[in-house]
DNA sequence: TTTATATATGAACATATATTCATATATAGA
DNA sequence: TCTATATATGAATATATGTTCATATATAAA
């Protein structure tokens, strides 16, 4: 058994092991940061509904609004927030602009999450 | 080639069967929703830090308050969250309450999400 | 029973966020 | 060039959220 190291708690004691296995294994501020924006990217309906519909296909902003049922400005706030998370690509053509899933993480995530939230 | 079907802009078209496709696969309200609560839960460092903590061992609150110098006050509340996510369980020896993970499902996610953030 | 400790929680406050509205920008067509 | 269409975006608003502070609750010890 290893020592036991005092933490704030008056009687309770940790075992030094943890704290240093705890302190070793969370990563860094700018990773830890960098990973609650990601999952707070997907804590939206609207944008998992325009994720949902590029993972079937490409997409411009009008096809979105229209099937999703969600106005063409909300529809273009949510996905400058998904470019900036850099899990959409876009091209031009003429007006119109082809949203399209950047990689297969997303999706990956986004199945395991259902599959966690809808077999409980 | 199916046919294709207008959608609302006045000269852009969509195919069919993607619409159709979209509508398919794209889960029920109910569970999108779920989704979209069970990735918020996530996007907040603290509950990360939390989390991540209890990859390792069960602990109290106080020794999370203490190793992840956060206030006792403020883990309660996140511990809350996540109680109310079902993604942690809890046990009482005295005055003590002991959190720990409640499945592994959480961890893959993160994991998942870890590996995502940090090799773009 | 009185006191101290561990945790939980309501209220208040500051900040973040999602949508709407109005409008700007870019491009195609007349 | 003038007009219409597709998209983007700033401002405003409403709502959600995280932390702090004060305090309540539960349990152990004196």
């Amino acid at each position: 058994m290893s020592p036991k190291t005092e933490v704030s708690c008056m009687t309770h004691f940790v075992h030094e092991d943890a704290v240093r296995a705890v302190h070793a294994s969370t990563p860094d501020m700018e990773t830890l940061y960098g990973l609650a924006d990601f999952f707070r990217m997907l804590g939206d309906s609207t944008r998992i509904k325009i994720l949902h519909a590029l993972f079937i296909t490409e997409m411009c902003v009008c096809d979105l609004s229209e099937i999703l049922q969600v106005s063409q400005s909300a529809v273009s706030h949510q996905l400058k927030t998904l470019r900036q998370a850099d899990v959409v690509s876009y091209r031009k053509e003429g007006k119109v602009v082809f949203y399209s899933l950047k990689d297969e993480h997303v999706k990956q995530i986004i199945d395991l999450g259902l599959k966690h939230t809808t077999e409980a």
